[in-house]
Formats: structure tokens, sequence, C-alpha cells
RNA sequence: GCGCCUAUAGCUCAAUUGGAUAGAGCACUUGACUUCGGAUCAAGGGGUUGUGGGUUCAAAUCCUGCUAGGCGCGCCA
């Protein structure tokens, strides 16, 4: 990347300075390489002349002067002392240089070498299979998907995972809805369960089930039936949800199942290995974790009293579910999380607690399969488990930056200006598939990722529907298009050009456009680094935008054969650039639109 | 009550993670089509970055008080 490159002749220049006696010896600090905001103070600026004003104890502007004498740029770029700020000007000689480059990597232009190869692995979506995947998993999946993209064209040998929670209560609650539009099916008068799944998508898997297998379900064991049909909802819901995510152009390398932690003997293997490290305190017939990675002694504890309870608002609950508070008057372990209770689940080696999943689950990722970075996506909600599993983490000897949870705020959902409250228990989820109907799968992923997953947004589905070439991705797809346009009317009209000419470009829009293009690699390195991808969005309408400047600015057609043909290639070149950054985004590149 | 997150132009959001004069899109006003694709381009107005302090050569960014909002905090998942 031209930035490394730059960086290491700074770095040079001021070793160089201290050789010659200009600077006094001193160990040189982390610097980095910025952008200027505006375009007419150069490429990069390097401000480390102000950092070092103590240590080499001179006047910023002199230490400058000092390191931009010793620059040795040759035909690179020049360089400009303004307020000790060096500012690095890249050279039009230099950036024509780079369309070449481009073209020569095809395909892997913009892919990095950040990762080596090394395993890595994105673990996104994960909602619970207990109903089709709504637009609330849509931001998850974007940012996940997109994430694995980078990671990849940074040089990772990235692992696509989805979660399966398939145990649990919800499960559990799943199987006697799912029983009971099964029945309903088959004519017979079942009621739903209480706090069942109310969703039409759960009344069409109990449909196709008894379509395909009839009525023999009615006459086994209720128990044995009900369970059996939730193993096969399961699979039903997933198979539907993998179709959605096909549309909108994510694929996974595998469907983890929580129950085999469980089964496999992780879980209780894990468990084990913690209680000999004493991190696991044995309680009231629980189990419990040290929520900061330390060891429990017994003894060693809060009273959590009715009135502390009553403070924190629990108490107030009308959920009939909530705490008895009598049952809180008692000491509990400080910090620490549930592990394993008979009172939760009676047979614990089925699926003891949430928790219980969570620290194999780690363990499996980073220790068994070796990913480093283990990213995952989760959404607010799961705020709180956020530092119970880093403790994990870190309780079971995983270094610190293997493990990186990303937690996205929720979307608003409106129509209309009027929000819409949905929930799958209740019926009333907007499914993904029926957004992508209405607004196309590369708008919808456009909308999930153009705000930092901090953020929380308003997704209006009317104002998308009715206004929906106003979304950016037509701009950048209409401006990929138009790079193929004039590739194809080159080809078909025979343009006269000249192919033996030098690629040197000198138009100020031309030279825009290259330093445009020469981000990519940037981005990818920054996205990868920082997991935050809605970077892309910013950048590709920047690009775009350059690229219809320089349309506007720079006619190729009827030019000299030598300017036709230099032109041509940077149009090849954006268009490589414009198809990456699209491709990166999970969006399709249309050729026509 | 405690924890996490957020507050930037009329609206929706950026700001390459601490750099120079805080930028885009939408909306509004004005201009450009015998054109390689007008789903375009050019120009204009619009800001005490919620608020008070602090750290730093440098703060929208870090620390802290306050205000407003969101989410979370069960032997639920």
């Amino acid at each position: 990347m031209v930035r490394d490159q730059l960086k290491v002749l700074v770095i040079q220049a001021i070793q160089s300075a201290q050789a010659a006696g200009d600077l006094s010896p001193f160990e040189i600090p982390a610097f980095s390489l910025d952008h200027p905001r505006q375009t007419d103070m150069g490429d990069y600026a390097v401000s480390v002349a102000m950092q070092l004003a103590r240590i080499a104890r001179l006047p910023p502007p002199q230490i400058a002067q000092q390191i931009a004498k010793h620059l040795q740029l040759g035909e690179m770029a020049s360089a400009e002392v303004v307020n000790a700020f060096i500012n690095i000007r890249l050279s039009p000689a230099f950036l024509s240089t780079k369309v070449g480059d481009i073209l020569a990597r095809g395909e892997n232009w913009g892919n990095i070498d950040l990762g080596r190869g090394q395993k890595a692995q994105v673990e996104h979506g994960s909602a619970n299979p207990t109903g089709f995947a709504t637009i609330g998993t849509a931001r998850n999946v974007t940012v996940g998907d997109t994430l694995a993209n980078t990671l990849e064209a940074a040089g990772y040998a990235v692992h696509r995972e989805w979660y399966v929670n398939d145990a649990g209560t919800q499960i559990r609650v799943l199987g006697g809805s799912v029983f009971a539009r099964y029945a309903q099916a088959s004519g017979v008068d079942e009621p739903m369960p209480e706090k069942g799944y109310l969703g039409d998508d759960v009344a069409l898997i109990g449909k196709q089930i008894f379509e395909r297998e009839g009525e023999r379900y009615l006459h086994l064991p209720r128990e044995e039936a009900v369970r059996a049909i939730g193993r096969l909802g399961i699979d039903l819901i997933m198979e539907h949800i993998k179709v959605t995510l096909v549309r909108m152009g994510i694929r996974y390398d595998n469907f983890f199942s929580e129950k085999s932690l469980h089964t496999s003997g992780q879980a209780a293997a894990m468990l084990e290995g913690l209680s000999q490290k004493g991190l696991i305190l044995e309680y009231e017939g629980a189990s419990w974790f040290s929520e900061d990675g330390s060891p429990i002694r017994s003894g060693q504890g809060r009273k959590q009293t009715a009135e502390q309870y009553a403070a924190a608002g629990l108490a107030q609950s009308d959920d009939e579910d909530a705490p008895d508070i009598d049952d809180k008057g008692k000491t509990l372990p400080v910090q620490a999380v549930v592990m394993r209770s008979a009172k939760v689940v009676p047979n614990p080696d089925e699926r003891a607690t949430y928790f219980a999943s969570d620290i194999p689950y780690v363990w499996n990722k980073a220790v068994i399969r070796g990913f480093n970075p283990a990213v995952y996506v989760w959404g607010e909600d799961h705020q709180a488990d956020v530092p119970r599993v880093y403790a994990a983490a870190k309780a079971l000897g995983i270094p610190d930056g293997v493990v990186r949870i990303l937690v996205y705020r929720f979307i608003t959902l409106m129509r209309g200006g009027e929000e819409v409250r949905m929930g799958k228990r209740k019926g009333n989820a907007i499914w993904i598939d029926d957004v992508i109907d209405e607004m196309g799968a590369d708008a919808l992923r456009y909308v999930m990722l153009s705000r930092a997953i901090d953020t929380k947004f308003a997704f209006d589905l009317n104002v998308l529907k009715e206004h929906n070439d106003t979304n950016p991705v037509f701009y950048v797809q209409y401006g990929h298009a138009r790079t193929c346009s004039i590739e194809r009317k080159a080809e078909e009209e025979g343009w006269p050009m000249d192919r033996t000419a030098s690629l040197v470009y000198e138009h100020s829009s031309e030279l825009m456009l290259i330093r445009k293009i020469m981000l990519l690699p940037e981005m990818v390195e920054l996205i990868a680094q920082s997991l935050q991808p809605h970077h892309y969005t910013t950048y590709a309408r920047e690009l775009t935008q350059a690229f219809s400047k320089f349309y506007e600015d720079c006619r190729i057609k009827d030019s000299p054969p030598d300017i036709v043909y230099r032109r041509l290639q940077l149009v090849h070149a954006v268009r490589l650039t414009l198809a990456k950054v699209l491709r990166l985004m999970g969006m399709s590149t249309p050729q026509k639109m």
C-alpha cells in the first residue's frame, strides 16, 4: 500500500536527519499518515513533528522542516511543510503508474495480506429458529457477511457460521406450537400452548409437516410427538431461513448446533475443568461461574434483599414469572452467573442454561478450531452477556483480541411515520422476504450497511418503497453499469485507439479519480481492523462521484487515439474497483440497469 | 438503582479512530441535455458538534459532572 511505503520513507527521513545531526537521537514514536480534509493540501499528511516537539527539543515547524529535508520521495511525490504538518502530494506520474498496477491485479485488486492465511470466523445471524427470518435479522447478517467478505479480502481464511439455538425453553414452546398447528391442519381441534408462536410461518410449517407426514404423530404419545414435531419444525424453519439468506447473497460454511455442545460432552468437560480451577461455585443446588473470571470462595457474596430488588424495579413486574422476592432474599455469589441448575432444566446434560453454552462455544471457536479473530455479531439485547463471554475467554486462557464481539443497535421499523412493533411470538413480525420483494436485496443491504452499528436508525418501509431510486446503492450500481456500457460501446463501435500509448494522466478529474480508486486497499484494511463496515458505503459513493465528474469532464469517444486508450484503461480500473466494493458489500454488479 | 450505547445542518447520517477551515445525501434555490447512459453534473444557503469543566501542541472524537433518549440487569433465551 502506498501509505505503508510513505511511512517507511518518513521513518528513514527521521533516522537520516538524526544521523546528520539535524535532529537529536530519540526513539521514534508510533505515528500515522492521514488524509488531509482539503485535497489541495495533498494526499497524505504527517503530523509527527508535533508529537516530537518535547523529545526532540525543537519547535514543531523546525522538526517538520528537518524531516522534509531528508525525505527521499524521488519521482513518487513531493512534500511541503505547512504549520508543522508535512503534506505529501503524489505526483501525476506516480498516480498514473498505479492504473497499470491495478489493471494487472484484476479481480485481486483491493486484496491485502493482513491475515496471512490465519483462520478467522464470523458468526452472525444466529437468530432462534422459532420462525422465519425477520427484518430484525437483516442488519445482523448484512454486517456479518460484509465483515466476512472483508476479512477474506484482507487475507484471512474465513469461516462463516450460524449458531443454531436448538436447545432450551423457547424451542420446547416452538415444538408445542408447531404440534398444535400440525394437529389443526389434520382437522383436530388442538389449542395453541400458552405463549405459543402465533405467526403464519409456524402455521405454514405445521401444515407442511401434516402434508408430508400425515396423521401418524397424532397416534404417538403426546410428549414424544411434540418432541419429534419440534425437531422437524426447526429443520423446516432453518431450510426456509437459508433460502431467504441466499436471496440476500449470504451463504454459510456451517450451522453450528448448540445442542451438540451438550450431547458431545464438551459442556460437561468445560464445567469440570473450570471447577478444578476454582472458578465454579456450588451453591443452593446450582453451579455458578465467576463473571470476572476470578475464583469464587464460598461465603463471599452480597445480600440480595427484597428492598434491593424493589429498587431495581424487578418486583414491579406484572409477569407471573417475575422473581419471587422471598426467594431472592438470600446471599448470592458476587457477579456470578448460573451455569447449571436442576430448577431450570431437570436434565442439565441436555442443556443447562444459556450461559452454559456460551463457555464451551467460545472454547470450541478459539481453542478447538483455532479462529483468530472469532467475531460475534450480536444484537443489543445480548449486551449484558458481552463481559461474561470475555471473562470466560480470559479464564480459559484465550489471549485478548481473539474474541471480538460486535453489538449492533436494533433498527426501529416504521410504516408511514408510525413505529411498527413486531414480535415473532405474537405473529406480527415482518419477514425479510417481504422486504426484498418490495425493495430488492441490494437496496436492503445498503440501508443496513450505511449506518455505524452503534446507531439506532429508523427504517420506513413505505418511504423505501416509494423512493427506492433515491437509495445510493442505485447511484453506485449505475456508475458500474456505465463503465460496462462505455467498454461495450468502445468494443462494438470499434473506437480508434492507440494501444501503445503510455498511461500518463494529467487532467485533474482523472487524477482525482485515480486517488479515489487507490483508497480501496486502505478501506479493506480499515474495515478488517475496526470491524465497522459502514465505511464502504461512504467510499462507494465518493468513488462513484469522482467517476461521474471524470465522465462529465473527460470525453473519451472521438478523442485522439492515445487518449481514448488511456481513458478506457482508467474506466476499466474504475470498473474493477466499483465491482470489488459492491461485491464486498454483498451486492450485485449490474452491467445494465 | 446499576451497567452499556447514543446526542453533529430542517431530515437521515459521515468524519479513515486525537489532526488543519466539521462533510455528504435528501429537501430547498439556480444553472447545464444535437451527449461515451440525465438513475447525471455544476453552484448556493444552512453548524456554539446536547451542556459545564478537564487532559493535550491539537478534542465531534479521550476523562468527568449534568440533561435527554434507547437498550439491558431473573436459577428466561
